[in-house]
DNA sequence: ACAAAGATTTAGATAAGTCTAAAATATAAT
DNA sequence: ATTATATTTTAGACTTATCTAAATCTTTGT
């Protein structure tokens, strides 16, 4: 059994996990920003989870770090507690869409092995998560995500909605309001290369939206035939 | 709205409710007993809450310390959190009564005003918890506890367990095993002095148990007629 | 009333996580 | 290749919560 973690280092493990998507090395530039701490910080942080025992991050000066075997697994067990609970939160408490994140961002903190395992049975062990993220299993292997942003596609071509990122309530009700929610199919119509703008067509009615890059960016998609 | 109080500043308030039962004095020592650290841990704590604004303890040195109205609020939210909790672990994701509490113990911290709420609406707005302690309400009024130690009853008055000490599985465990759970009705048969055992007759079957002090000064029941 | 015992408080240290400002290194541009 | 810009790291300081050891109160016993 490995030392107990602080919610600090699982929170800048998490950090590290999704800006690398587990692999490769990020820069301790690119996690001051998603953390919102200063850069100094960060070195300070890496620093000591690359001295750890055992280590959870390999550090080299100035060329950011990667997660180790033991860093990655830390991530994937918050990421699997940030899922079920968005999840939970949502189906047995009445949550909406939009105020899961918070209340999951502290809980996953917190919840034992136990509480893990009988919200997953509770749920039906999921495999997606409300937004449509993959959820890694109870061993934390973490599914191949086998889809692309939306931002890529271009006209004519046909998708559907993957997973839409979780953390800003206004961005989410924005995309509920639209119709843009994980499981909907739709076809890209137009695309101005000026701005990134992509207008698609939902489902096979009339229903035309015109999306900017900002939004096609935080949506994934699986493109279809 | 009120500062967010750490962790440790709310185990700390929690501890002091439960060691004055809200009201009165507690000295420094009965809480770096009751939260296992020292003496001078408890005197620098205790003197940062009552510097506060607003404070949440009046000290006095050498005298210990009293909630404020302040303190027992905040003291009351958590206890609220803690029994809807233990309520809520146990009935709706299937933990027994003795997983409860330490689950509870770390959950208590993080538990947004929402997430309360919505507890607690699932639950049917329970006024006892699963060990049969009062729920203080939304408003945080602690009901009247209306009960004494079983420690306290002599040969031939008969009671009805109301509330349990929630903190020791093992104790629970040898509770539930006696049949010794809130609700369930009795007599004392017998009392020796010596030893302040309590010998008492479940129900009005034929079920004797034969309990010492440290049992039945961990137990609370209210005096039938 | 006064000394001994017991409890409490102060003082000084440690560890985790943060910051700002200054120094070092890397990247890019001419 | 050398300077300018941007990024990263170091150094020193602060905060919260803890400890041990020493000092100071209170209480108790005679």
């Amino acid at each position: 059994m490995t030392k107990r973690l602080s919610d600090k280092v699982e929170d800048y493990l998490k950090s590290i996990y999704h800006l690398s998507k587990g692999e490769g090395r990020v820069s301790t530039g690119q996690i001051a920003e998603d953390m919102d701490v200063s850069p100094a910080s960060v070195t300070d942080m890496v620093q000591r989870l690359a001295a750890e025992n055992p280590p959870l991050l390999d550090y080299r000066k100035h060329q950011g770090v990667a997660l180790t075997g033991d860093g990655k697994k830390a991530a994937l067990e918050i990421i699997r507690h940030h899922r079920l609970l968005e999840l939970f939160l949502h189906e047995v408490l009445g949550f909406s869409w939009d105020q899961v994140h918070e209340e999951a961002e502290r809980l996953e903190h917190v919840i034992s092995e136990e509480f893990e395992e009988r919200v997953a049975a509770v749920l039906g062990n999921p495999q997606r998560g409300l937004h449509g993220e993959p959820i890694p299993s109870r061993t934390l292997e973490m599914p191949d995500p086998d889809c692309c942003h939306l931002q890529e596609l271009r006209t004519n071509q046909r998708g559907r909605i993957q997973e839409v990122n979780d953390d800003d309530p206004g961005f989410l009700r924005y995309l509920a309001a639209q119709g843009l929610i994980p499981g909907v199919e739709f076809e890209v119509i137009g695309y101005s290369m000026y701005d990134d703008n992509l207008r698609i067509q939902i489902g096979d009615g009339k229903e035309e939206l015109v999306l900017g890059a900002s939004v096609t960016s935080q949506i994934q998609v699986k493109v279809l035939e």
